[in-house]
DNA sequence: CGGCATCCATATTGATACTG
DNA sequence: CAGTATCAATATGGATGCCG
């Protein structure tokens, strides 16, 4: 039997398009800020620790430029812009809410996991 | 109104902490090529288009060490490696599925979205 | 076969300084 | 305030060779 491997995973294809999209440090934690409603910059700089400005501007203008966040510039002194998901952007919040349920769930049991693991490499060191 | 935002994204938090675990290139891979049923580290290399044999030893050791993967070796001439998803490697394949699906139906949309918005600084190009 | 060690190119990121 | 530009530190990944 198990006639039927599904294909591999080829460089073009829908799950690597996506990790390269969404599989970097900021941009799930980008997304997950503004799901809270339309934010500054510094609004969003500040809710997620340890972003630098230059990779919040880079996540930010890879998101707008993938259709996932409007930018909007307010013409005043000092300048005003703000994020906000589009219809695209928001339904991404769905699936990303299982992991993080799933994270939410069950780290505790990966790091026991780690825990055990390591402690079995520092008994047998190789 | 809006009392309560929540938490900010600490470094240590939930998301941040599942983000680094399987936000690289290749976990997510090494996990959906698994769930077909217990493989050999050979055919796992070959489903997976483009990665390394150190890469893919790094990412199963990761897998675990974490508890999602088991590692079992044969010990035949030539060695047999065989790896195989854990319970909670298992359970990690619902979500990621979700996100999938999303992948599946609306990266055509991300594209387009990409291609107006490179189009658009082509006609403006500061 | 599976995997570790080494070397090296490149990508990613952070820090800093400067600008409209 | 919200960037851009530049440089330096670091992380990442690939290629190669060797081993049980």
């Amino acid at each position: 039997m198990r006639s039927t491997e599904p294909d591999p995973y080829q460089r073009g294809c829908p799950s690597r398009r996506l990790l390269d999209r969404i599989g970097d440090r900021w941009t799930v934690l980008v997304i997950l800020t503004l799901r809270e409603g339309p934010r500054r910059f510094s609004e969003i700089r500040r809710r997620i620790d340890g972003v630098s400005q230059k990779m919040l501007t880079q996540t930010l203008r890879a998101l707008e430029r993938d259709g996932l966040v409007t930018r909007t510039v307010h013409p005043e002194v000092p300048p005003r812009v703000v994020y906000e998901l589009t219809a695209l952007g928001r339904s991404l919040i769905g699936p990303l809410d299982g992991l993080l349920g799933w994270a939410t769930a069950n780290l505790p049991e990966v790091e026991d996991a780690q825990e055990g693991y390591d402690r079995e490499l520092l008994r047998t060191p190789r």
